[in-house]
DNA sequence: TTTGCGATTCGG
DNA sequence: CGAATCGCAAAG
């Protein structure tokens, strides 16, 4: 028997890493700009806290990170690299920031931030918009939990500190997980 | 005001 | 492995 996560204002104002595993499972809905409407699991996230050297709150409140301040269970979106845009979840409760970047859901096309931003055409106007409001072009959906035993914790991808923090969290085995370039690739694993 | 680089992705 | 591509924030 399965176990439905259920969402609250006080499920996100908790510690951003106890969050994090308990986002996987949970759904994403994002009511496209031309009406028509789209859902997936979550299925791979990252931890940022505080405290966090890698976190872009570190260094305190800018202009960038502000809506990380506020109340949880809203939207953080950031543009980077010159051409994607990330989406998080806030976290903590209000005045100590906190976010979980969604790294992947079990969509086609969604597996990695930024991927699955632009698949979605989630870009800077959905940023600080509540995930628990129903109304909003984005939003969270109660979704069946992952136990502990199928959830995998592993160092965050693509960071130059904080490295070894193992805030990674991501369902085991999962086909839609990002970093899965080369998929099939059966040619030149020969080659020895 | 300038500058270096980033919570990424894709192609060669 | 490196280009693409530009906003952000630290440095000057």
């Amino acid at each position: 028997m399965s176990i439905r996560t259920k969402l609250s204002r006080d499920f996100f104002a908790r510690p951003t890493v106890e969050v994090a595993p308990d986002l996987l499972g949970i759904t994403l809905v994002r009511k496209m700009p031309d009406g028509s409407e789209v859902r997936a699991p979550i299925v791979e996230v990252e931890a940022y806290t505080e405290d966090d050297p890698a976190c872009h709150a570190y260094r305190g409140l800018t202009e960038r990170c502000r809506v990380m301040f506020g109340p949880p269970g809203f939207s953080y979106v950031y543009f980077i690299y010159g051409m994607y845009f990330c989406l998080n979840v806030v976290t903590e409760g209000e005045g100590t920031p906190g976010a979980i970047l969604i790294r992947a859901l079990g969509a086609p096309g969604c597996d990695g931030p930024g991927k699955l931003c632009r698949q979605w055409e989630i870009d800077r106007s959905l940023n600080a918009v509540d995930l628990l409001d129903p109304n909003s072009a984005i939003y969270l959906e109660a979704g069946t939990k992952y136990s502990a035993r199928q959830i995998s914790i592993t160092e965050r991808i693509g960071l130059s500190v904080a490295t070894e923090r193992l805030w990674r969290f991501f369902v085991t085995d999962h086909p839609h997980v990002s970093g899965k370039r080369n998929k099939t690739r059966s040619k030149s694993v020969a080659k020895r």
